[in-house]
RNA sequence: GCCCGGGUGGCGGAAUCGGUAGACGCGGGGGACUCAAAAUCCCUUGCCCUCGUGGCGUGCGGGUUCGAGUCCCGCCCCGGGCACCA
């Protein structure tokens, strides 16, 4: 036992016992009530940083907390051990990916373990393992199975940087790269999509419920984009509303139907099937290069190249006829218009939308109001509600009565119908990189695309193949690997070389920690019922949108096919998400080159000095600036902590009754108590931290007054003191404990302290005296003070009587705080 | 443009239900201990003045209320997300 605070052998020793007693493997069968709390499984990039370093001390203290209030607490940890750094890596030096990432997890496992946080690590799971290789594969085959997966050609987001295709979750505002900051371009290429579309509706719907942060929730409606209209026909026709011979009609997507007889113009995206059809043959060569220079422009270029409407869209030749007028209107192409929304045309009504009013004053379209602007209105486009006009039968009803009618005469022309269009599209998959999860599938010239069969995975690349930098993934030249036999007819057939989203290891891995070992399945679904879902979740606001999206589209699919419980329908029931750990405003990151190492704080300062650093310096949920984190304070609590506990502070301790000294120690051990425990459950750790100096600066007083302190009243008020910051500070509660208790002692097997209520209430109380609302006095008064005894006590004060004169008109009483007279 | 957060001392922040604004920590000032320093311990610390039984004070302007950091209306600023989404 130590007798001066050494926290590196301290710490060392206790995190040798965690390990050695498997003090947090919990079993699914565990008989305490189950919580399951995980923070997201980091990628291994090395040495952990101070963000993963706030994130476990935030995750740790929550696996001890619910540990001691007697929870079987499951605490997995796992690596999101592929993707493309590690690929990059071995194309420099020439090292397997596999090598370089498993280096990087001993790395990153060693400064976790460091800070102290603990797990049950006979559940670690690692994305690049067969067995998690095998169990993505499998689902992707079931997925596939039961169509939720599926091929299809189509224009793609391709980065020439990381020389693959991207989601569209991967591609920034600007049409650059998350990864790379490269500018994406479009290709045309089959690829592999999940089908995450089909449940836009329910993952919209089932947000409600979720305790999240709003402002993710609100990430996720606004990614998934609900927009409510309707959809309608447009007979192709000529200027003058002539029918067109081949009766083509062009379907349209809007919001406001209601607008439609202000629509002037309609338009097709750039990438419309019926531009070839519809085109006259005068316009042909002009629409044609200018579909040929909106395919070549990547999506920042297109951005960039506002305000030159004119050169934007081109005009087809061809017109439409607007049904609610009966009139054509001519038909333009337009790459505002995109092609993967809606239906890929749209019609077009200046007046109510503001981008049309820019391209019909660049192209000298007519403008027709269909919706009276407000008084005094001096804008252009005017898109709010108001009364109809110029509109026939719609005049007169306002915007949401407007939309209704419109809806219901287009269904009864039979020419359209209501219609909800999201903005959210399939999760394209795919990936051209080798780090990854080979997809099981083989490419027959007699079969097609055929599965590879359950009972042959996992589909593992081959460890010798060569890491050049050709932009093509080395399966591609590995002949061993590429040519195999077709499953369903036995004759030659290629693989396919391409690997998954690495997003789709992490749709699942929280499933798999229930049950890391299963070889049949991924997950059996009773394990899987017993855990989910996950009772907190914690980690980065930047995964407020793609991997919680596809987490959650994963977990009601495989509900859906039966993998996953029918009853878990949401993977995580709370969700965390920490602030940025920012130095000098700068976010803090290797690119940025301004990382304070955790290890060197480890080493001088400690874990535990560390933990409550990040704990205190304000709300989690919060960014922090390094600059702004008060190591030293927090060290200095600690050493406070250790003299008090090993009694080297005040006058020794006697046995004796009870003073008031004593009581009013004993009711703030209790307040003390009841306040961490309150902070805890609402994630307010920064105030928990502050609760405990709080306390620990009135035993001080305790202990150093001219009375020596009472026995009991001292060792309950240190024992609940390491007992509530046992989470927080896990060593030096653990070995001060073990210094009070004996060796054999552990602080962490105990119970959550539970403050007595009758503890709570102090003797007296600060009566607060108003005049006119402002105070005037504070009074000493008894708790139990009765309305008559304050008020009396109230008015005879003389600061009160200052600025009062006379009888007060109202005597407002809330006891026992406040006595509030107004003249 | 739309949607979320947020704005409180020199600094990080607290105030949980409309009731003492500034808990706790950092930093500053003073003192004790010491030959001295470090460490430690104690006191003090929103601003202003005519120093009182004083005034002002939570981004700005209004309002509700006996009483507003907290609620309502209108602005300003900062951070984040989405954005030719029809």
């Amino acid at each position: 036992m130590s007798e001066v605070y050494d926290p590196q052998a301290i710490e060392a020793r206790w995190q040798a016992r965690w390990a050695d007693e498997r003090t947090y493997e919990v079993d699914n069968d565990d008989p305490r009530p189950h919580y399951y709390t995980l923070c997201m499984y980091p990628y291994p990039s090395g040495s952990a940083h101070m963000g993963h370093v706030r994130n476990y001390t935030f995750g740790d203290l929550i696996v001890r907390y619910r540990t001691m209030t007697g929870h079987a607490v499951l605490s997995p940890m796992g690596f999101d051990s592929f993707g493309l750094p590690a690929e990059n890596a071995a194309i420099k030096t020439g090292r397997h990916p596999r090598a370089f990432t498993d280096e990087r997890i001993e790395e990153l496992r060693s400064s976790i373990l460091r800070i102290g946080a603990v797990y049950d690590w006979r559940r670690e799971v690692r994305s690049h393992d067969p067995s998690y290789i095998r169990g993505t594969q499998l689902i992707f085959l079931r997925l596939l199975a039961a169509g939720l997966a599926y091929r299809k050609e189509s224009p793609v987001n391709w980065c020439p940087g990381c020389q693959t295709v991207l989601a569209n979750e991967q591609v920034l505002a600007d049409g650059t790269c998350e990864r790379s900051g490269d500018p994406v371009a479009k290709r045309d290429l089959e690829q592999w999509f999940f089908k995450i579309t089909d449940y836009a509706q329910q993952l919209l719907d089932d947000i409600d419920d979720l305790e999240w942060p709003e402002r993710v929730k609100t990430m996720q409606r606004n990614w998934i984009g609900r927009s409510e209209g309707a959809e309608f026909d447009l007979d192709l026709c000529d200027a003058d509303g002539e029918p067109h011979p081949d009766g083509h009609a062009v379907r349209v997507f809007t919001t406001r139907p209601d607008t439609s007889f202000g629509m002037t113009y309609a338009v097709l995206a750039p990438e419309h099937p019926l531009v070839p059809a519809v085109t006259a043959p005068e316009r042909m060569e002009e629409v044609l290069s200018f579909v040929e220079r909106a395919r070549a422009t990547s999506d920042i270029d297109r951005l960039s190249s506002e305000g030159s409407l004119d050169k934007r869209g081109v005009f087809t030749g061809a017109h439409l006829r607007n049904p609610f007028t009966g009139r054509p209107v001519p038909l333009y192409l337009a790459d505002y218009v995109l092609s993967s929304y809606g239906t890929g045309a749209i019609m077009a009504v200046p007046a109510e939308d503001q981008r049309d009013w820019d391209f019909a004053v660049a192209h000298g379209l007519d403008i027709v109001r269909t919706i009276a602007p407000p008084e005094g209105w001096d804008g252009e486009a005017y898109s709010g509600d108001g009364v109809h006009i110029n509109s026939e039968w719609l005049d007169g009803l306002g915007k949401v009565d407007g939309i209704a009618a419109a809806i219901t005469w287009l269904e009864a022309e039979g020419i359209g119908e209501a219609k909800v269009t999201y903005r959210l599209r399939d999760w394209l998959l795919s990936r051209q990189r080798f780090w990854g999860c080979p997809i099981p599938v083989v490419h027959c010239d007699g079969c097609g695309v055929v599965p590879v069969p359950e009972d042959q995975l996992p589909v593992v690349a081959p460890d010798d193949v060569e890491f050049l930098p050709t932009g093509e993934s080395p399966l591609r030249a590995h002949a061993g690997f590429l040519h195999t036999t077709c499953p369903a007819c036995g004759a030659e057939a290629r693989r396919e070389t391409d690997t998954m989203d690495t997003f789709v290891d992490s749709s699942w891995y929280f499933l798999r920690f229930t049950d890391p070992h299963n070889d049949e399945l991924p997950f059996d679904a009773d394990a899987v019922a017993r855990w989910l879902p996950v009772d907190q979740y914690i980690g980065g606001v930047e995964h407020a949108i793609l991997h919680l999206m596809y987490a959650r589209f994963f977990t009601k699919a495989l509900a859906d096919i039966g993998l996953v419980p029918p009853a878990v329908r949401e993977p995580f029931r709370r969700l965390f998400t920490q602030g940025m750990i920012r130095l000098d405003g700068d976010k803090m990151s290797k690119s940025k080159g301004n990382l304070v190492a955790p290890e060197e704080i480890l080493d001088r300062e400690g874990a535990d000095a560390l933990r409550l650093a990040h704990l205190f310096v304000g709300p989690p949920q919060d960014d922090v600036d390094w600059e702004s984190v008060g190591l030293d304070g927090c060290a200095r609590f600690i050493s406070r902590i250790w003299r008090l506990a090993r009694g080297e502070i005040g006058s020794a301790p006697v046995e004796r009754g009870a003073t008031a000294a004593d009581e009013e120690l004993r009711s703030a051990t209790h307040r003390m108590i009841a306040k961490v425990t309150e902070d805890f459950e609402r994630w307010s750790y920064n105030t928990a931290v502050a609760a405990c100096m709080e306390h620990t600066n009135a035993v001080y007083r305790y202990v150093q007054g001219d009375d020596a302190p009472q026995r009991a009243a001292l060792d309950e008020a240190v024992d609940a003191l390491l007992l509530v910051l046992a989470p927080m500070a896990p060593h030096v509660t653990a070995e001060l404990w073990a210094h009070r208790r004996g060796a054999d002692a552990h602080i962490h097997a105990e119970a959550w302290p539970v403050a007595e209520a009758g503890r709570l209430v102090a003797d007296t109380v600060t009566l607060v005296v108003q005049v006119n609302g402002k105070v005037r006095d504070t009074l000493e008064v008894p708790a139990g003070i009765t309305e008559e005894e304050a008020v009396a006590l109230a008015r005879a004060s003389e600061k009160v009587a200052a600025h009062l004169s006379g009888e007060p008109r109202k005597v407002i009483v809330k006891l026992p705080k406040l006595v509030s007279f107004v003249a």
